[in-house]
DNA sequence: TATGAATGAGTCTTCATTCAT
DNA sequence: TATGAATGAAGACTCATTCAT
């Protein structure tokens, strides 16, 4: 076999069974019976239990940002909404082929050592920047009302994260993820109140 | 010392361990260390490390369950959106003052045992159901637009987590609660566009 | 409650509990549970549990020696057999009063620290040492055939305990205790041949 | 070391220690000390205390019942004397090889959770039954009396084990095997007392 | 005398990691 | 590269014993 090809199915195995049972619950010998190597094997391609969790959350979080474009407006370009619209599928996408790695984004199935969860941390923090600047262009464009753009950008996460969760606990009942998508969107853009109404 | 006292001071000990480290990073030794107290003592007071968990789990969720009230609306009441501010406000208030326990609930400090994951999820539901309830009603009363209540009662729900969980991170320079509470229910209520606005 | 009847109600508790669990199995929880006394209060009473095991096990051997008559020959004596009858009878019943004791005394309800089989090995070697002096004098008074005493004497003292073991084990459905002594009497003296019969 | 070999070491260990010491009072410390092994290894060859004691207890068992052949009566047989010599001087043998788990057999180096007494119990059971046999059908030919069977065969493994019992403690100094068999044998078949003599 | 909360040494067991083959 | 036996630090939990009240 070829060494790449082992990797991959080592991290395979991993990912699977620390999303099932996640980081602690998943013991190396765990790791090594599903991929069917030797217990030195295993460290021949990652330096500890650590480093293959580490890898397979990187890889996951640069597939997620790999995926996403920045929305462009232009007469040439699609409209705003279909930009974003794609943006949020093409996510929804590659964690529903990555089941797995999802629960470890999601549950932070984690617990574990401090450093974890900075990483997974500061990832959100990316995201969570990112669509604050999207808010903040599409405000001087008028397009967006005029509201603290960082609270903003973490509830419009924060609705999207639970979103997907729900999406990953329901498994297969889960609703249609472009359905799902452009419902979220038309919730974020108008709000869930009847135009005009008055609660206050 | 009293008997309650002496639980009451594990139980503090471990909750802020809980809340720093995690469940599994944090140790029946680092527990007694912490609470001053010799390892036989905690045993005296829960059966296991998993019961002490769970009874902080359940203070947590039992706090929250009990400071939301139910939006009435009638003449003699207060605002819908009164009522909903003062739920919020009462939740941030509760979790600012239990700050390691918010932990537990939002990062999932946790990666455990199946069981524990379950609770957590279990708890989420319900305050998921409770909004979704919320949102039917007012769909009724012509309040809440013709929308899919479940998505947005995930999202209302979701979106908040992540305020929270920023304000957690963020500590004494999260922005005052009552600001952030009002500032998340205009945008839940009236989303992030300006009014008339086309994004499509 | 007198302090006299206050320690015989906690050596009561633990021989019943030795005898059915065994020594290392028996806590002193649960002792003082059996006895409805607090922890404490054990400790003014006995040094410490090997000292309770240790006063059960002394009581019952004492208990036994003093209920065993030398036998003595004379014409104004009872027969010798009727005085052995009466010696095994007399330690039958003294068990069957104490059974929980038995065990300790038959099971060795040890495998505990060495000075406590030391202790058991003396008793014995007590015992067999009596039987053997008796064995001896038969042999000069020409009842007691030309054969190694020391043998002898160990056989005839197993062959009764095991005889009370299975007894123990039996409760209830054991035979007589007066019918059980007279065949062992009867088997030691004759053996289990019929008489002139060759098996060489 | 081959594997094989280092089980064995183990439970060459572990067998000298329950054997001296008792079940209880043997750690697991203990154990890998005498064998010279670490912590991890021990768990490696046995799934806990409890299963190596066990296996011990097994083997020596089985050891036993192979030594044990039935006696049979016949021209072409050895005397059903000499048959029976050979037993009981094939498990004495088999047991001075075995001196530590002699230990456990004898002084029951238990006291341990009800399971094994059971065990233990059981073993003696099918040793008795299996003796009682014998005597049945030494009644039905003749060449043994008319008595209780089962009692005469819970004295002949009573007295045999006490023959044993005192073999292990006198270690070097213990009589001949073959003599003390022949002598056991002798008291068995013909009793203790000169033919004839009236004890009663 | 009586209590029972507190103690901490000691036990079993797990599991990530190493290294000789 | 691949193996898997060996390692030992670290963890959870027990329980006989003490001592202030």
């Amino acid at each position: 076999m070829e060494p790449g090809e082992r990797r991959a199915q080592i991290l395979e195995a991993a990912a699977e069974l620390f999303g099932t049972k996640g980081y602690h619950s998943t013991s190396i010998s765990d790791i090594i019976a599903k991929a069917g190597i030797a217990r030195g094997t295993f460290y021949l391609y990652f330096e500890n239990k650590r480093a293959i969790f580490e890898e397979l959350l990187d890889q996951l979080m640069k597939g997620i940002v790999a995926r996403i474009r920045r929305v462009v407006l232009g007469a040439s370009q699609p409209s705003a909404k279909e930009q974003m619209l794609a943006n949020i599928h093409a996510v929804v996408e590659l964690l529903s082929q990555r089941r797995s790695l999802l629960a470890i984004l999601l549950e932070g199935a984690v617990g574990l050592d401090v450093g974890f969860n900075e990483k997974l941390a500061s990832f959100y923090e990316q995201a969570i920047a990112m669509v604050e600047r999207s808010l903040r262009l599409g405000k001087t464009m008028h397009l967006v009302r005029d509201l603290d753009t960082r609270v903003a950008a973490l509830m419009a996460v924060g609705a999207l994260k639970e979103i997907l969760h729900d999406a990953l606990r329901r498994g297969e009942e889960a609703p249609d993820a472009r359905m799902l998508a452009e419902q979220a969107l038309d919730i974020l853009s108008r709000g869930l109140l009847v135009e005009g109404a008055q609660v206050s």
